[in-house]
DNA sequence: TCATCGTTTCAACAATTCTGGAAATAACGA
DNA sequence: TCGTTATTTCCAGAATTGTTGAAACGATGA
């Protein structure tokens, strides 16, 4: 992940209804969630819904599948990864102040044992 | 952590300059870095810098110590822990999509190795 | 005290963002 | 075809943000 990207997915990501709604997603599992459910859930208006799932999704964050009728939204697991890792690269300069950080939040090995 | 700090500190690194200062000051560790010597490395004029560092701290993402008349920043590894573990909580409802990230992305977990 | 250095505050402007009403699109069932 | 449902696009206004010149502040050494 370059810088570039890592703004935009957390300029995506700092905004009190899109966090909400990640959040949700992330909890939600690879299977996602329909955006008029995400609207009931969490109470925002389908226009305002929409205009911030596409706001995540451009940054990489959300993926989406269409089925029938219904748009279902899944949170980007290695996206979110990649963010991680981003974040803590090179850690104290290698050292071991965060050792587990450090050790867990690269992309490859992180996706080793994920399943998402 | 709670929803808005969240938001106030995602929001602090969505910003191509302030993402640069934290990465520099995460990477250069614990003891930190003096105000100027940032501005001089990333080449930020230093009241752009400081409108900068002021937000990067109040969104709690850095500690500050004075030194003669030098204010030496750095990066608060607690807080970004709490950040990762409030994005990654709950993860796929507590499934098996990220088992490395979601046993280490809580905060007491982290700490416990860490000496930061 | 004075000059200097490191850092912060103030002020103002351009640019961007969030929001929701209204209308449009797209898929389904009758 | 028609009506309904799910979702998106368009639009406009209010609010927020990033930037930098200029000035101010605070610590230091002579």
């Amino acid at each position: 992940m370059i810088s570039i990207d890592a703004v935009a997915a957390l300029a995506a990501l700092a905004q009190e209804t899109r966090l909400a709604v990640f959040r949700l997603l992330v909890q939600a599992g690879p299977s996602g969630v329909a955006a008029g459910e995400i609207s009931t859930r969490l109470d925002i208006p389908a226009n305002t819904l929409s205009f911030h799932l596409k706001t995540l999704s451009q940054a990489g964050l959300l993926e989406s599948r269409q089925e029938g009728r219904f748009i279902y939204y899944a949170a980007a697991y290695a996206r979110m990864d990649d963010l991680i890792a981003f974040l803590t690269d090179n850690c104290c300069n290698g050292g071991s102040c965060l050792p587990k950080t450090a050790q867990v939040a690269t992309v490859e090995k992180r996706r080793a044992g994920n399943a998402a």
